[in-house]
DNA sequence: ATTTCCCTCCCCAGAAATGGCGAGGCCGAA
DNA sequence: TTCGGCCTCGCCATTTCTGGGGAGGGAAAT
């Protein structure tokens, strides 16, 4: 790690709201060279938020289209842990390769690596560095720099949580262990007369048990409190 | 990044199997020159792994009693994404602090940094570094070398999935759009009537989607699938 | 010591989901 | 072109879940 990116990285640190973020991005792009940098959030009942250098009219047809749907490099990076060259992902799909063509026309870039971000309740992010590059170049790059790309999109993540997270998403209260036993099971398959006999408990104990997760979490049904419980890390599959 | 540790990273990536990982953590011990350096997954339905340098009496106690269930390191991190100090824990309520005793006579240390690390699939991992000191030098320490655990928490994980994921945890098929559509919808707490009526289509051809989805997921039921393909990425909340 | 959770149990009736039967059209791949 | 996958619709019977009542004991926190 040289000096230039310790001083990007205490300044993304320093960063006091948004616009410092959408500063950082254009800044990384001048510091690598490359044609863009991008930082997003993947999530689609909360609001979402990026801070990127592509132009407005690609952003707004990737949103207006719902590529995130179709995108390869979200849909890749969602089932890997380590950074994805997009060269790696499965373009074959006439979606994919129409959607690829465009993003190519829009000037994205022919190279890209996106390094997945996961935060606390189901967050996802994206970190990207897209250019015009012959692969053997790229691929030297994107060795070079893997270990800052992977702290710069930590830290970016830090950030942007802290300034989403004024609107408090976390769960106010806790489930307590039996509630997390009950809804373990649901999630794992078993249905309330199974999950009640192994837990050696009548239905109807179960019963409140899910009900009363249900209402902490705030969920309209059973299904909804185990996909939040999942996806707040309530409980684990 | 002093060139020590980079050394330390390369040989973390020429891992080759989990005798190497735990061979990892005593070199690091040794670096840092603390206590004892944790990697550990915590996840309930898959198999537990750890490489660690404590003692076996400690291991063999915590997954006894089940610690991780009332561990505050443990659920603390659950809801954070940035590292955690164990100082800035909450420490109050009985279990917790006879859990502290406990971990500290066990020879843990009094003070303690813990990486939360999230895996594609609802993984969960824990890298901890822990040592006896007084709190300014542990700080002292901690921002010295946040960077570095950093990476090394993020280096560690990427083995420590590819040893585990040798057994394929993948979904054979994909989902197709609708019920990609179908299963969001019941996720985000909707009825089936509701998500009916959400697409625009038929309550039964709603229902053939999910049972579609059921069936490539290998899912007991509605619920279950959707918690499949929650931790699996095929939806996002 | 009082309150506030948590755990446990029971009954009932209406709403919703499940499982299995059937059918047709469209599109892309082999 | 034929096969498989996807999208769309309907009906019926059974099981399961949901939402509303209550009720008691225990542990922990303030």
């Amino acid at each position: 790690m040289d000096g230039k990116l310790e001083i990007l990285i205490a300044k993304l640190q320093e960063a006091s709201s948004k616009a410092d973020l959408q500063n950082a991005v254009f800044l990384l792009r001048d510091h690598y060279d490359v044609d863009h940098v991008v930082y997003h959030s993947v999530n689609q009942s909360r609001e979402p938020y990026a801070a990127l250098t592509y132009g407005e009219d690609w952003v707004g047809r990737y949103l207006e289209k719902d590529y995130a749907r179709i995108d390869p490099v979200v849909q890749g990076c969602y089932q890997k842990f380590r950074p994805v060259d997009w060269k790696q992902l499965d373009w074959s799909g006439k979606a994919a390769r129409s959607f690829l063509g465009e993003a190519i026309s829009a000037g994205v870039g022919n190279q890209g690596l996106s390094v997945p971000i996961r935060g606390p309740n189901g967050q996802f992010a994206l970190f990207t560095v897209s250019a015009k590059a012959a692969d053997d170049s790229w691929q030297r790059f994107t060795s070079d720099h893997l270990s800052d790309l992977l702290l710069v999109s930590h830290f970016m993540n830090q950030k942007a949580l802290e300034f989403d997270d004024a609107e408090d998403r976390t769960i106010s209260r806790q489930l307590s262990p039996r509630e997390v036993d009950a809804l373990s099971l649901l999630a794992n398959g078993q249905s309330r007369g199974q999950a009640s006999e192994t837990l050696g408990i009548s239905e109807h104990t179960l019963r409140v048990y899910i009900e009363a997760a249900r209402l902490k979490l705030g969920a309209q049904n059973t299904t909804h409190a185990v996909a939040l419980a999942l996806s707040h890390g309530l409980i684990i599959l």
